[in-house]
DNA sequence: GACCAATATGCACACGTGTGCATATAGTGA
DNA sequence: TCACTATATGCACACGTGTGCATATTGGTC
């Protein structure tokens, strides 16, 4: 009698492999071979499995479903098998949202981030998702890949309640994440510091990393410095500028051009040919990121024949993955991914731990990693 | 009267306000400046605005201020604009979570994705990543940067309640996709062919490209012709080493040497050399992939000094922006991510529409592009 | 047998929203 | 005035889960 349902499944699913048309086979087929027993199919009348289902196949309320799926409730083993057993043949799961929705705990933690073509915020994010997944949240990523992301794709994901917000996007106002607060959403600043209250920041400290770029090309007698920076509106941008600037005045030193690209490989290798086609060349550049870098020393490489770092000494930020590579042995500032990484691990923990806590700042130091193109 | 909770909200703001301690100050302050009114800061024992709440300082019912985010229900000017105001006093957004979960849409769509780590994955999934915003989706993406996935990761998620999981891992059991199924969550497979009823596949035609690469070398009279894949277990090497070795047998051409490294460029770097410093060298090596071509190319060029294309002819696979770089240039078969990316959506679209139309299987063609490594 | 603690189990509520249904009000035409 | 339609609004249910509370059962000790 209670496993009706049962049967009005499985005779649900035989009928359904008469109708349904499979792909066209293929070599893969006797590989994986469809295992017996029922299949797999999704049914546009059913719906996912519920506690209330495993609860009427087993013959026990859907209460002691719950507690099976709950360590440390009290339950009798021979109705914990029971519900085991029916759970196992219809395949249940409990939802983890329904289950969070009442626990005020949906997992969903948001990564907003600028441009996921730049490498190094990609790589970034890869890792943030990385560790995210290792502490059981669902990192949500929006992002674009052909513009920097905006403020109004921060709010629309507002509308879910999520654990924690980390925002990766240079420009964001602080009007946004004064919303997000609003909303309870603890927010999570990486690369650029907010004086917004509650809200924890991490940074890189653009203005000595850039400091110690050029002490490197001072030190080896550069005297024609030029500047090449990403887009203007960014704060990193804003920090390495001024970074830069100081340094410079600091040594009575003029720069030769400043320009500004997009922080991509690209505007690197377009802004770089403008910069050393120009009447006054430089000797040394120093760029706003490692894709720049790249950029600018494939045209003196291969456009203009010029010799690294005999002629043009280049100096990146970031130390991406590639700037290691043998062809290209960038010289740069890291800005270390894993100790950010880490370092927002730990505050969102801290947080968690006390919603209500005051915002943290945390400067990351940069480190200068001298290679063969300075 | 009514308004009671909205003062006990504000009041308890400016209570916290002298409790709470500021971050130290820094020089973004002032170009953001603190607007005035309450501050929205996180309040421990407060939770999420609710509809509630705001129907109570509108002076409506819950319905009401439902009907208000729902266009096209009746609901009138005076009320409309009371709920406006009371909503936007509050800081009020519908919980879009609770809004899906009785209408059976979480919005929630898993990428998995095998090592992120790889360039072409990464650039992959963020453009995914882009579209999926793009169509009010929320992209959560599971992977990892060290290692290959595994299935264990997907059966988590799946304790979630999933529009639809796009898998972009090459060795994903079918057995797993079953589980998906047995859920009824849309499974979307991206790099490999399953014969599993109802699921939609993807796949650029490996073989084909092989054959185009090895018809290259053929064609420019290479006769010593070596070949450097990726891990075995994954679908897309078995493929494209399957096609290389028809395509050889077809012209009657033993390869040089074949080895297997793990589709990164350190793998071509230490893998190549090992090729190169052999005892019989190859002409041409056609790689599996970009990243281990470039990771070839630099033991070449860097390590040993060879010409490339002189000595040594290198093919790679996939087209990533990197090869297309001038000091690069890499001929290599273009697997197109913007094709697939628009197949995948299609195919998300016509599964929306249609959960239990039978499983479609989409050829992405490969293109060869030729560049100067040939 | 009496008493108490430990174990087992079901009921009912809460979480926040959309919406079907019933009902109330306003507007229009005869 | 009546009938009919368009508009407006509230009640109550559904979605799937965890859990507090009350109650029932068991096992052990005196």
């Amino acid at each position: 009698m209670e496993f009706f349902f049962f049967e009005r499944i499985t005779s649900s699913l035989d009928t359904l492999a008469t109708k349904v048309q499979f792909p066209p086979m293929s070599s893969e087929n006797e590989l994986n071979p469809t295992p017996a027993g029922p299949k797999p199919w999704i049914d546009a009348g059913r719906k996912r499995v519920t506690a209330e289902d495993v609860a009427r196949i087993a013959g026990v309320s859907r209460s002691a479903v719950s507690r099976a799926y709950t360590k440390g409730a009290y339950l009798s083993l021979e109705k914990r098998r029971r519900i085991h057993d029916a759970a196992e043949a219809l395949g249940y799961r409990p939802n983890a949202l329904a289950a969070g929705f009442n626990s005020n705990r949906s997992n969903l933690v948001a990564i907003v981030t600028g441009n996921l073509n730049n490498h190094y915020d990609g790589v970034f994010t890869a890792e943030l998702v990385t560790r995210l997944n290792g502490l059981g949240k669902l990192p949500v990523v929006i992002g674009r890949t052909t513009d920097n992301i905006g403020d109004s794709e921060i709010l629309e994901v507002l509308d879910y309640p999520l654990d924690a917000l980390v925002i990766r996007a240079g420009s964001v106002k602080a009007e946004t994440v004064e919303k997000c607060l609003r909303l309870q959403v603890p927010v999570i600043v990486s690369g650029r510091i907010l004086a917004v209250g509650n809200v924890d920041c991490l940074c890189c400290d653009n203005h000595a990393g850039m400091e110690m770029a050029v002490a490197e090309f001072a030190r080896s007698g550069r005297q024609r410095i030029g500047y090449l920076g990403g887009h203007p509106e960014l704060s990193a941008e804003q920090e390495r500028c001024a970074g830069f600037v100081a340094a410079m005045q600091k040594r009575h030193l003029e720069p030769v051009v400043m320009e500004h690209a997009d922080f991509s490989f690209e505007g690197g290798y377009t802004t770089g040919t403008k910069i050393l086609q120009g009447s006054d060349r430089p000797d040394a550049i120093l760029c706003g990121n490692d894709a720049m870098a790249l950029g600018v020393m494939n045209v003196a490489r291969e456009t203009l024949g010029l010799d690294v770092p005999g002629d043009l000494a280049i100096i990146g930020f970031d130390d991406i993955e590639l700037a290691c590579w043998p062809c290209f042995d960038l010289s740069t500032i890291r800005n270390p991914i894993d100790v950010t990484i880490d370092g927002i691990v730990s505050l969102l923990e801290s947080r968690f731990a006390d919603p209500a806590r005051h915002g943290e700042t945390i400067r990351i130091a940069p480190e200068f990693i001298p290679r063969s193109t300075h």
